[in-house]
Formats: C-alpha cells, structure tokens, sequence
DNA sequence: CTCACTGCAAAGGTTTTGCAGTGGG
DNA sequence: CCCACTGCAAAACCTTTGCAGTGAG
C-alpha cells in the first residue's frame, strides 16, 4: 500500500539521496498513480501541489530514482516510457485496445516459474529476473 | 528458419499486401537480422542492396506489416523501437547490460502456463497471449 | 490505368543536455 | 559552505505527416 511523507523521506534516505520537495513529491505521485504513470502524468500530477516544477527536472530525478532501485521503468511498445514504483515481484497486465496497464500479483505463479527454471537452466545467461507479459483485452474497456 | 525470396513474396500477398521492392527487402532484413533490429538497423541493412529507401518508408511499411500481422513490435523499456518477424509462440530474453534481446522457444513452458491460466482465471480480463519478459545478464557479453 | 506506395522534407513529440542559480546536508 | 540538485531553454532524437511523383496489379 502507499507510503506515507515520512517513510517516502527515508526511502530517499536509504537509498543514499538528498531529499527534496522535487524527489518526494515524484516519489509520491508514482505511488498515488499507481497506474504505471508518464512523465507526463507526474508532471501534472505533481504541479497541483508543487507548480512550477520543470519538466526535465522530473526526467532527471526519474532517471536517478531508476539507478538508485526506487523505480523501474516498465517496457513498452510504444515510444513513451512509463514508471513504476512497485518493488515486490510481480506481472503486467496490458490491454490491447488502450494503454492501460495493471500489476498482476501471485506467488503461486512466482514459485513455479521458479522452480521451473531451477531445473531449466538456461545456457549461457544469468536470470536476474521473469515477468510476464500478459497481453489480452480488459472486458470493461470500452474502445 | 529464414524463408527464400518467394516464400516472403508469398507471405506480403497472403496478409492482401502489394509486393513492392521496398516491403519484400525490409520483410527480408527482418529475417536476416533476427535480433530484433531496429529501425535505423533495417535501414542500414536494406540500403547495401536497395539504396535510396526513404527512412520514413521502413517506418511505414512496418506499420503496415504490423497491422497485417506479419511482424511485432517487441516491449523494451528503451525509447527506441524494435521489431520481431517471428511469429511462433515465444519469449524474450533481455540484457541488463546491453541492447541484447534474444528469443527463447519452450514448448513445455507454454504447455505449463497454459494450463496454469486456464484454471486460474483472471477477472475482468481475456487472455490473448503470454509471454515472459527474462533479464538478467549474458554471461558472454562484455559490458 | 488507377490507386496504393514511395521519396523527401518538414513538423511533432519525447527525452537529453548545458549552464547558471539555489538549497539540502 | 559546498556540491548536488533544479529551472529553463535549446538541442537531439525518433517518429509521424503531407504532398507530389511512381509503379504494382
């Protein structure tokens, strides 16, 4: 579930930071919209409260918040990227009509993938890391 | 393995396209480059043999091949767009390293996911097709 | 022949970069 | 106080679009 001001400060902490309003500010957006949120929609978001935030400075503490572990970028296939604030394990859901795109939690599934490459190994790579694609079609979206 | 001239010719009249120069030689270097390659890689390819394709031609007819099914676009979290002819049930396996992506076929591992879906549904959504995201690192890959 | 496709170039949108000024530790 | 961070704006990219000319069926 969310974070809330004080655990969001130290996330920035541990993860060796400076905090400021800019980083907290993003840091919260991302998981208030916790739908896999543009640049964009940060920038939007975040200027209800914090206006006069520069674009470039949300693609810049984006991109230190990825290399720091805080945010992972999430693949697409379509040319703006999208972040994600989730840490634990888990899956994407993606429409095919729109551009929604959920998390998909299940340990159940996680442990078999897992022991399926255990004894699968795959030559010649390192597994860091298995999530799924799970392409298909949310029976409420309309377009 | 890579179709002969004709089988590609064949292909663009199978999806009701025009055969065209231009869309038989991109359709090809996306056969021959089969890693993935992007636009700028097609380009570059097609160009030793058909000089003067207009880059947003490749962009257009891979569009179009897209729309007709014949190639895919692969989900990176890069801003660059990569395209996949292999149409066959399959994964990818990404470096965390470098722009490497390669394909991973698993006959046993769709059978397994498979069945896991079809008992374990998931509301408000239809499954079209899965496919997992594997990162890690190549062992072989230097940097 | 005709209409879809291509070439070319300009425009659009996203992301990156550079530099001066500011503020968190 | 100092260095990292921010704001601003220009630049760099990738991709799309518009239009006139060409060629596949």
């Amino acid at each position: 579930m969310k974070p809330g001001s004080e655990q969001i400060s130290q996330k920035l902490k541990n993860a060796g930071m400076k905090v400021t309003p800019q980083r907290h500010a993003i840091l919260e957006a991302l998981y208030t919209l916790n739908n896999h949120p543009t640049v964009e929609n940060i920038a939007e978001y975040i200027r209800k409260t914090h206006p006069g935030v520069a674009t470039g400075t949300v693609y810049h503490v984006l991109d230190t918040l990825v290399q720091n572990g805080l945010v992972q970028r999430v693949k697409t296939d379509k040319d703006v990227m999208r972040y994600d604030a989730t840490l634990e394990n888990h899956h994407h859901i993606y429409s095919a009509r729109t551009e929604r795109i959920e998390d998909y939690f299940d340990n159940e599934l996680d442990d078999l993938l897992l022991s399926y490459f255990q004894k699968k190994k795959l030559p010649n790579f390192d597994i860091d890391k298995i999530t799924l694609q799970i392409n298909g079609a949310f029976v409420d979206d309309s377009k």
